[in-house]
DNA sequence: AAAATATTTGCAACTTAGTTGCAAATTTGG
DNA sequence: CCAAATTTGCAACTAAGTTGCAAATATTTT
């Protein structure tokens, strides 16, 4: 049985010229499922008995980034974090919001920021992400 | 002879109630120089001779993270940055930007960007912060 | 100013996150 | 199915940060 999710993954590796093996159908997979940025630890959670070395998973990572399928988050200072990239578009991502209080990282795919694009001061602005900090519904 | 910076860093940690050390005046006066977020790398390089460990210099940035005299900026996701909070204001911090060829982060203390304060969808924000990617005027 | 108390420091050891080399396994194109 | 190209897992390693604890330093009390 092979599922939606699974014919998306092998599409999206299809498309991008990688080669489709089952661990990157299942690390896309995973990330098709998150609604968060996940760091590899949390992929491989998600993978459960499906299991990858994690080597395999950030060479994966690796592979995607290269290729614009997922880029990084900053959420914590410590670890990578991984998300898609459809949610975002070519010179902005959405913003993430981290709660201070539970900690738990949401991204507001549905706020749009206020594009500063083109040149300040000299400096080519090509991409903007933004960060918010604050309480969430769970914790107001 | 004792200089301004080593003036201004004392009372700092003064003001804060913070034991006056050595070690905390160091720290504090290379930030004061830093015009970047610095890692705990960074600021024992600019030491240089007057050297303290690195356990020191971290336990000194999280005194400094409590009192909200500093704070952390996200300039890349495997170390953690440092930088006054005296160019921001409480609910947003200046953007931070950084080059796609050579890698240097800049901070764009004279940007301002809109604020998003309030609340979306039940989050409450607190705090805002930008990050830019692009190609620096050495760069570009 | 010395003693008493509170806090910080350095060291060694440890943890966590991520990377590298290489042989074995898998995928793709003919 | 074969050959070439690429990926995988393992073991070992590096980089960044943390913890416990005794010795050192800062502040407060007398």
């Amino acid at each position: 049985m092979r599922s939606d999710l699974d014919l998306k993954a092998r599409q999206t590796l299809k498309s991008a010229k990688l080669y489709c093996t089952a661990g990157r159908v299942a690390v896309l997979k995973a990330l098709f499922k998150a609604d968060k940025p996940l760091t590899q630890e949390e992929i491989t959670g998600q993978l459960g008995q499906n299991h990858f070395d994690k080597v395999t998973i950030y060479r994966t990572l690796e592979s995607l980034l290269k290729v614009g399928v997922v880029h990084q988050a900053f959420v914590k200072n410590r670890a990578r974090h991984f998300e898609l990239s459809h949610n975002c578009s070519e010179t902005q991502c959405h913003p993430h919001f981290t709660c201070t209080s539970c900690g738990k990282t949401h991204c507001l795919t549905d706020m749009r920021m206020p594009k500063a694009q083109g040149r300040h001061r000299g400096f080519i602005i090509h991409r903007q992400q933004t960060r918010f900090e604050g309480l969430c519904p769970a914790c107001a």
